[in-house]
DNA sequence: CTCTGCGCGATTTTT
DNA sequence: TCGCGCAGAG
């Protein structure tokens, strides 16, 4: 297609946007404006207007977006476009580092730490210096240091601004954590970022070549990145200026992994020439469901302002349905979605949004009971389920022998009699000598090992040699096969008869065709990329929208996605908003943008759900709907909520109905009749009762 | 060394 | 409710 093509298919404000080639450009627009059409076309037009597609970088906030806009823009403007670069900010930098990593003290098939490898990192450290892990809980202290990280504070930097033995307790880890990092030859999500940072900052030769390479970057999303990322474009865009960042400042929600929204706010007032576009149609929505999101959205004070509005049909209007348990409220659902069904929306068209992963049971149970082909994007991400992240552990130790952390993992799966104190020892004598535990194993004749364990360890070592040379060049999914059949893995760890064991194999299943899709797709593929590539998946890129079955998903992984059809379920105030974000006014605030981004994934028909009693770790509690009802119009509701709130249900939430009713064990509930408790917690409000 | 069972604590979102 | 860490028996 040519340049006059591209822009035939797009609005005169989107058609200014493709048209700006040169200086910082940012477009500012609300949801479903087509922002993500319009940085799409801009890349197709700037290569129709001359530019080389190798000069390109787009950044996107999933794997899988970078993949839809690579195929959108090809169909453009066709082959070209395979030259121009596409991916997450974490995958373009660890591709940059893979280039560099020895610069910085790593090699090129330096291994990425997930989030749960690296709290089990921070454990072990916390545990091996004999800190009470009540007062340094690993999942607060990896924020943290991730923060830092962010910040490019260093551990010497943070101590030094210490004011609190804690404080400088956690310096310690920190440094720790770097050390054990770097020795394992590892890497972290915030190390890929600063790292690469870091590499532009302390070699400006290196930053010329890749101010050279990407002359024309474009940002989607831009509301939801961090400072560090604005740093690192900043750094990357430094010598030609040409930047251009979408987002939507309303839709800001991953404010807890650092993103921050002053970096869309004032682009501007950074980027001096800064050309801004606001895109002012929306083209997703019907009159209604845009007209419920935007009176939500208004209630938030600290925002830019947005005129936003569709040409297109009324609609329907939103269904409220109010049910009284969470099970209810997800059969609920499933009648709805046949209904929706009958009238010709296909299931694949329609979305279950909630606010937490373990709101996906209850639908999951209803959707089975129901018969209704279901998919639960996100809650136990394929790639962390233990038995795939054992076997990406054999290969770990295959790519990066330095690799202790991924060694301890499987030395001993299949059980193979090598037990903790062995483990122990081999730990302590590779750090000690600053080796690796592969390196040391060699000389294990001469430390202090019970000769049973010794064996087994020799036995081991042998095994991994053979592994080692059998998969020489060999591909991933032999190299996995390899792996398999010289452990005995499936035999030793899994009974056919048990339906969890078939599940779990079918994983492994899953896993080998996918490594053999990548050996086909990367002719010189090799493990490391394949580990670095894997290591970067979330459960969205898995997720093909081909098959006909309803999704499940949170509100957080649905962004940038739009449904025919959407049901927000489980809108109580405690759980959207959640309970945790109620204390400050910015966190409020937060949960209304993602309230929002919610309500407008639905093109045709939305349906918002809640429940009067909320499931909590067993036991349940009484629950009024969400404040974020409250502010959409009645009108725009085909039916009035029977359940009438108020302020003064919102101020006073107490439902003192455990507390004064428990008697012999048996209660009066008001929803459920006549219960039986089995034990209570807490007091007051915390009042839990196990029923 | 391995396996089982019991008690305890936790509230979220994910590259 | 569920996933963990730990103790104690085989
Ligand atoms: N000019 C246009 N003509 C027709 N359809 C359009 C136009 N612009 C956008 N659309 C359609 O509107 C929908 C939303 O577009 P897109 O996803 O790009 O919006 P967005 O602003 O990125 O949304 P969000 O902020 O919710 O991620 C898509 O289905 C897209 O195809």
């Amino acid at each position: 297609m040519d340049k006059i093509g591209i822009l035939a298919e797009l609005n005169e404000k989107q058609k200014e946007a493709c048209q700006i080639i040169e200086g910082p450009l940012l477009i500012l627009a609300g949801a479903g404006s087509g922002k993500t059409r319009t940085i799409t076309y801009r890349i197709a037009y700037l290569i129709a207007s001359g530019i080389n597609p190798i000069n390109i970088l787009a950044v996107t906030f999933t794997n899988k977006s970078a993949e839809e806009m690579k195929q959108r823009v090809q169909s453009l403007i066709g082959d070209r476009s395979n030259f121009m670069t596409m991916g997450t900010f974490h995958s373009i930098c660890s591709r940059i580092l893979r280039k560099h990593a020895e610069l910085l003290g790593f090699t090129s098939n330096y291994a990425i730490y997930d989030q749960k490898d690296s709290i089990n990192l921070i454990k072990k450290i916390i545990s091996n210096l004999d800190l009470p892990k009540e007062t340094f809980k690993p999942k607060r202290i990896k924020n943290v240091i991730g923060k830092l990280k962010r910040e490019l504070v260093s551990p010497e930097q943070y101590e030094k601004s210490a004011y609190s033995p804690n404080m400088l307790k956690i310096a310690i880890i920190y440094r720790e954590y770097i050390k054990y990092l770097k020795l394992n030859n590892s890497m972290d999500f915030d190390d890929l970022i600063s790292k690469t940072v870091l590499l532009l900052e302390k070699y400006p030769e290196i930053k010329l070549y890749y101010n050279n390479k990407f002359k024309f970057i474009l940002v989607d999303e831009y509301q939801d990145t961090n400072r560090i990322q604005f740093k690192l474009i900043n750094l990357l865009s430094d010598v030609y200026n040409n930047i251009c960042v979408v987002g939507d400042d309303d839709q800001s929600i991953y404010s807890f992994r650092g993103a921050d929204i002053e970096n869309i706010l004032s682009f501007d007032q950074v980027y001096k020439n800064t050309k801004t576009i606001r895109l002012e149609q929306n083209y997703r929505s019907t009159k209604y469901i845009l007209k419920a999101a935007s009176s939500v959205i208004v209630n938030n004070v600290e925002r830019k302002g947005k005129t936003l509005f569709s040409d297109w049909k009324n609609g329907e209007k939103l269904n409220l349905i109010e049910s009284y348990s969470s099970m209810e409220e997800a059969n609920t659902v499933m009648e709805e979605i046949k209904k929706l069904n009958k009238r010709g929306v296909s299931l694949g068209n329609l979305a279950i949004l909630y606010r937490t992963n373990a709101q996906s049971r209850s639908l999951e149970m209803a959707a089975q009971k129901f018969q209704i082909p279901y998919i639960i994007v996100g809650s136990v991400k394929f790639f962390e389920r233990v038995e795939i992240k054992n076997i990406i552990a054999y290969l770990n130790i295959l790519a990066n022998p330095k690799d202790n952390m991924s060694l301890l993992r499987i030395i001993n799966v299949p059980t193979r009699g090598i037990g903790k104190k062995a483990t122990q020892t081999l730990e302590f004598e590779a750090h000690f000598k600053g080796k690796s535990i592969l390196d040391i194993i060699p000389n294990i004749a001469s430390m202090d090992i019970p000769s049973r364990s010794i064996k087994a360890i020799n036995n081991f070592y042998s095994m991994y040699i053979k592994i080692k040379n059998n998969s020489k060049n060999k591909g991933v999914r032999k190299t996995i096969e390899i792996i398999l059949e010289e452990t005995d893995y499936i035999d030793k760890m899994y009974n056919k008869t048990d339906p969890e064991s078939v599940s779990r194999i079918e994983n492994i299943e899953e896993l080998l065709n996918s490594a053999n899709e990548y050996d086909i797709i990367n002719e010189n593929g090799n493990i490391e990329t394949y580990l670095q590539q894997v290591s970067l998946f979330t459960d969205i890129d898995r997720w093909k929208e081909v098959s006909d079955r309803v999704n499940m998903m949170t509100v957080h992984s649905a962004k940038g996605l739009e449904f025919t059809g959407v049901f927000v379920v489980g809108a109580m105030d405690g759980l959207f908003p959640h309970i945790i974000n109620l204390e400050s006014n910015d966190k409020i605030e937060e949960e209304r943008r993602l309230f929002y981004v919610a309500l407008t994934r639905a093109k045709e028909y939305l349906t918002i759900t809640y429940s009067r009693t909320r499931d909590f770790h067993g036991s349940i509690n009484p629950s009024i709907p969400s404040r974020f009802i409250k502010e959409i119009p009645e009108t725009l509701f085909k039916n009035k909520p029977y359940f009438k709130y108020d302020n003064s249900l919102l101020e006073e939430p107490k439902d003192n109905i455990f507390e004064t009713n428990i008697d012999n064990n048996l209660a009066i509930h008001p929803v459920f009749g006549k219960i039986r408790v089995i034990k209570t917690t807490g007091n007051g409000d915390q009042k839990r009762a196990y029923i």
